[in-house]
DNA sequence: TAGTTTATTGTCTTAAAGACAATAGTGTGG
DNA sequence: CCACACTATTGTCTTTAAGACAATAAACTA
């Protein structure tokens, strides 16, 4: 028997929930399937699905088995295109996830480049801050603050993601250089959010952590806005070191210091990651972009 | 095609090195071996085995397939089992790897009661410090003092594995009570020998990591033995406090108290383990035993 | 209750995998 | 240096299993 075409046969009607659904997805009349699937369900010996002549569910057993299944078909799937996809040149779309502040700042300026080195490849590019699932849909290369989430998946650290605090030379004139975190309090403050609300000003005092945020004048998701505000003279702005250098040498922002220093996580080791399913690197699409961004964006 | 045996010819080719070999296993002529690996080889559009009359090996292509193709047919293979199993009871080899001191002490007192209970589980237990590999091969239970190796592995936490200093009252008599952790160094010590080497003593004072071992007496892997030299009045031991509540009970043994505790390891959180993979939970066998030994065995 | 949809089963056809013998290539040993 | 033994492949036939199509039984809906 063939088990594993069984297994696609028993996956589809398990997503469809019907025999003739999964019948037409694979071009066959649904009898191909109920045999099949009978004949997967027979040498197992256990019922998967239960069948009524109106509806299809699964079995406890069967949600289980199907779970598990639909990995391994889709892990193998993988690795065909893998190998199908080896020795051939960059080509196809690719998809690559980011950080929208760091999308924006840091990659599209090298898309350019990137696209001539690789004219075959189609660029799908999705910039958002929600993280998306790299690992079952269509993401390629992601790119984000934060850690591997499995050992499938690869993390490159990029750099570093450190917020730091920093305002106008005309806002520190006028309201005076905080000389302490806590003073920070009394401050007027612009807040970026993130997709769990807006990031807080914390720091850490003989070992206990103090929210030290000041007076809320404008919270975005739109760093540029709060950093022009932040130019205007608005507030003091966190935000990630990376994202203020040009402003920095110009002078038109000034970083603040403290003794103890103002984060925006307890998480310490905050870094930006570039990670890719680590049996994707063989695929040539995927390895061209990884190489290529890897080589322009990590520094240190 | 039938794919799926077409991949699992070619790992066998893979392993033995060799398509007659391969062929035996599956009682089967070669020549089937060499048409199904050349099918699934055309249908990948590459070349998987350098063959040769006399030897067959992995091209660099093939290497990587079939580490993947390999991993997945095992994964496979258990989710079939687990199905298989599934509505059976609780029968057949059960093989549980546990810490030499741990087993003695904790698991064995239990394991009558449990083969009472499972009468059909046969079970095969080894006693040692050296960590298994859960992931492959024939462990289906596992007790550390570690944490997940993987996310496919399920770590439920026991109990503390704190490790204490303790002496006898003669010994404390003889050489006086150390009243503070660094006085250690002047005492006699009692060594634990764990694979990575026998076990420090350390302890952390501003920030600072000290070893303040004593004076070697004993080394050994055998934490009995220690723990009757300890008795004995020879030296201080440092173990973890589940092996000695008997001792502390009965006064043979005495606790040290510091003001800046020891340990054996820089990382605070020792606790036991009991590992087992997450989808082997589905198998009778694993289900009873896991179930039995975490209700006897945690606390807090 | 009748009608429609859906899964299953029987029978035939078609495709693919196994068996066996024969061939070609490659090391080893005399 | 040559013959022998071993191994992978290929050709041909047989056998097995999957697909196609029609028919049947069950169940939800109107």
């Amino acid at each position: 028997m063939d088990q594993l075409r069984a297994l696609r046969y028993f996956c589809k009607v398990a997503e469809t929930g019907s025999f003739t659904k999964a019948a037409a997805a694979f071009s066959v009349p649904p009898s191909s399937l109920s045999r099949r699937v009978a004949a997967l369900e027979d040498s197992l010996g256990a019922t998967l699905l239960k069948r009524s002549t109106r509806a299809v569910q699964l079995t406890e057993i069967g949600q289980l088995y199907f779970q598990q299944v639909a990995d391994i078909l889709y892990r193998l799937e993988q690795s065909d295109e893998a190998v199908r996809s080896y020795q051939a040149k960059p080509m196809g779309q690719l998809h690559i996830s980011v950080m929208t502040g760091f999308g924006e700042r840091m990659l599209l300026p090298l898309l350019d480049e990137f696209k001539a080195l690789y004219p075959e490849i189609t660029l799908d590019l999705s910039l958002s801050d929600t993280v998306s699932n790299l690992g079952r849909d269509e993401v390629d290369i992601a790119i984000r603050g934060g850690y591997a989430p499995n050992e499938r998946v690869q993390a490159v650290r990029l750099m570093d993601n450190e917020f730091i605090p920093v305002a106008s030379p005309a806002y520190l004139q006028e309201m005076g250089v905080p000389t302490s975190a806590l003073e920070l309090t009394r401050h007027r403050g612009l807040f970026y959010r993130t997709p769990m609300g807006p990031s807080p000003w914390l720091c850490e005092i003989g070992g206990q952590w103090h929210d030290v945020a000041g007076i809320p004048t404008a919270v975005s998701n739109h760093g540029k806005w709060l950093a022009q505000l932040a130019i205007e003279g608005r507030g003091i702005m966190m935000a990630p070191r990376w994202s203020l250098v040009d402003y920095l040498a110009s002078g038109k922002l000034r970083e603040l210091h403290f003794d103890t220093p103002v984060r925006v996580s307890q998480n310490a080791e905050m870094a930006i990651y570039l990670l890719y399913q680590k049996q994707q690197y063989t695929v040539p699409k995927v390895k061209a972009a990884v190489d290529f961004l890897v080589a322009r964006l990590r520094e240190g």
